[in-house]
DNA sequence: ATCCAGGAAT
DNA sequence: ATTCCTGGAT
């Protein structure tokens, strides 16, 4: 894979299971096979292939990208972690995964998957902290072969442990490859010591900004925002009630938008909201 | 109907 | 420490 094909897959990666990822990334691909195509679109027409990724805020965040690559770097993707750590969107995991999977570098790479693995496999518990530690990331580098081309498998296959064999719910441990060397297993495999709190979504101001998302990818021109409730054909049922309460509750439709225009993933115009262009 | 997976920016 | 989205699994 390009380096470029790499770094759409991680930021579509970022907060998305592959499942959903890999057809939109087939289409972005075919469309923008080169940073220099994606910049030379507008926002607009990035934020509706995006489609219904999620946080549509990446999909900004890859095209000032891509934007930033085409200016500054003639169009190629920069191959190493601090360049990379630069470029709009990408944090520390993003700059890492870049650098080992498309240009082989001997990064150290810690997503949300490896850092499961390590907390069972050397650790000894159920689950990671619910944010990242510094040691975290030491462990990480002490456990990683020296080897650069053993360091990438080893980033590579930790992390596809993480994802289909040692899940965060009900790991399949009785198929793992590394089941001997496990601390959680010797240790009895205890209870995590704390319960994940999931992210509230009904009712937010995340779920009436996604609502207002979906309505303006559908046009091309401003909607009028006392229009909303009759763009209701294609939303989910969700969706729906997010915008009964866009209709209803005007002050969460106005902190709602407005988030949004601040964003720069909306613009007003005199005669409704529209995609930024 | 509820739960769950998934990083960056501030 | 908090804010940002969605669809498939349970």
């Amino acid at each position: 894979m390009s380096g470029w094909e790499v770094m759409v897959s991680e930021f579509m990666l970022q907060q998305t299971p592959v499942v959903r990822v890999l057809p939109v990334w087939e289409e972005w691909m075919r469309r923008w096979p080169r940073p220099q195509d994606l910049a030379a679109e507008p926002l607009s027409e990035a934020l509706k292939a995006w489609g219904r990724l999620g946080y549509p805020r990446r999909a900004q965040r890859l095209h000032a990208a891509a934007v930033e690559i085409t200016t500054e770097y003639n169009g190629e993707v920069p191959r190493t972690e601090e360049a990379l750590r630069a470029l709009p969107g990408v944090g520390d995991y993003t700059a890492a995964a870049i650098a080992c999977f498309a240009f082989g570098e001997p990064t150290v790479v810690v997503d949300t998957n490896i850092r499961r693995v390590h907390a069972r496999l050397f650790g000894g518990m159920a689950l990671p902290e619910p944010s990242p530690r510094a040691s975290e990331f030491a462990r990480a580098k002490d456990v990683q072969p020296a080897d650069r081309t053993a360091a990438n498998l080893w980033n590579v296959s930790v992390m596809e442990l993480g994802a289909l064999v040692c899940t965060a719910r009900s790991p399949k441990c009785d198929a793992c490859p590394v089941f001997e060397q496990c601390a959680w297993i010797a240790a009895g495999q205890p209870a995590p010591h704390y319960t994940p709190k999931g992210q509230a979504w009904k009712g937010t101001d995340r779920q009436v900004r996604g609502a207002i998302m979906a309505v303006l990818r559908e046009h091309d021109h401003p909607v009028p925002q006392d229009s909303f409730l009759a763009d209701l054909g294609r939303q989910s049922h969700a969706t729906y009630v997010a915008l009964e309460k866009l209709q209803s509750e005007s002050s969460q439709r106005e902190r709602a938008l407005a988030g949004l225009l601040k964003d720069g993933l909306a613009v007003l115009e005199d005669d409704g909201v529209r995609l930024p262009s």
